[in-house]
DNA sequence: AATATTTGACCGAG
DNA sequence: CTCGGTCAAATATT
């Protein structure tokens, strides 16, 4: 036991270390980036190289949660050296106004609850050539032929929306098809704090497997998009198989390249692409990272063009 | 069994 | 009325 922790510590230095030259690296591309003109290669590259190191990242980062999650004792150690960055290419669309009025006179909704529209604080557009897998766990609830539009519109809420009131809603649609391509709009922001899923087990070889869970719930049966994003991937595919019978060739290999998973792209950093973990709270270290991971980053906050 | 998806009805806005 | 977002019963999946 004293040597697993020993070692666990070990591991965590390293990748520290390794997460601390990927953000280096990255903030290197950011200044070319900047230094480079518009219309140069750059621009093919940057984003790409951006993509994978955000990858790395990620990567990094998980890997430090969960190895940690079970050790406390470094926790400050580990979240002062932390530091998180983010290629997110969002694209913030209108900041939609809410209209939380809900009829407030007596009317008979005696079928159904009232249908409020959600209050959306923020809305984010993304458009890619495969259904998005942003590590977030999703539940469709409906499907809509939009007029003039030759897929339907897919409806997703957050899968914590009854056990933790999380507000986050997507829709997806297809929007063309030769090249492939789908959007996804993002309205409202998580306020789950799982991201870790209650069931990602990691064996460490002695017989029992460990249970991540930041709030013990117990195991479900539902898959979790983390290591195996391809679960939900698969699941987002299928839909749209059904509906348009191909799912091309090009759109699986996209989707076997979407590895992102725990840190959502919807993460907002600022311009230098930094979000410093560095409030270590002595309550709850997983909160914390949870948090900033998740759903902290205040999008509202968030000034995109900063 | 619990959980997720499908799908037509329902509702509010315009 | 139409349109699109949501609900929820039926159905499928695990």
């Amino acid at each position: 036991m004293e040597n697993l922790g020993l070692d666990r510590r070990k591991a965590i230095k390293e990748l520290i270390r390794g997460h601390k030259f990927a953000s280096q690296l990255r903030e290197a591309i950011n200044q070319s980036s900047k230094e480079s003109g518009v219309g140069d290669h750059s621009a093919v590259t940057i984003p790409f190289a951006e993509d994978l190191l955000g990858k790395v990242l990620r990567s990094f980062t998980n890997t430090l949660l969960i190895l940690d999650n079970n050790n406390k004792n470094y926790e400050s150690e580990v979240v002062s050296q932390l530091q998180i960055g983010d290629t997110s290419s969002w694209k913030p669309t209108q900041s939609e106004d809410s209209q939380e009025s809900c009829k407030s006179s007596s009317i008979i909704k005696e079928r159904r609850g009232c249908y409020k529209r959600r209050r959306t604080s923020q809305t984010w557009e993304k458009e890619s050539e495969a259904p998005i897998e942003d590590g977030h766990q999703w539940r469709k609830y409906g499907q809509k032929v939009i007029l003039h539009a030759k897929h339907p519109r897919n409806y997703y809420r957050c899968t914590h929306k009854p056990d933790q009131h999380c507000q986050a809603t997507k829709q997806v649609q297809k929007i063309h098809d030769d090249p492939p391509l789908y959007r996804t709009t993002y309205y409202g922001t998580h306020t789950c704090r799982n991201l870790l899923n209650p069931e990602i087990i990691l064996d460490y070889g002695c017989g029992s497997g460990r249970l991540i869970s930041f709030d013990n719930k117990l195991p479900t049966k539902q898959d979790v998009p983390f290591f195996s994003s391809s679960n939900s991937v698969k699941k987002e595919c299928k839909e749209e198989e059904i509906q348009d019978h191909h799912w091309s060739h090009h759109q699986y290999q996209s989707s076997l390249c979407h590895d992102d998973y725990l840190i959502s792209d919807e993460l907002a950093f600022d311009s230098c692409g930094h979000l410093s973990l560095s409030s270590p709270l002595e309550s709850h270290y997983s909160d914390v990272i949870s948090e900033v991971l998740c759903d902290s980053v205040e999008l509202d906050s968030f000034e995109p063009f900063k």
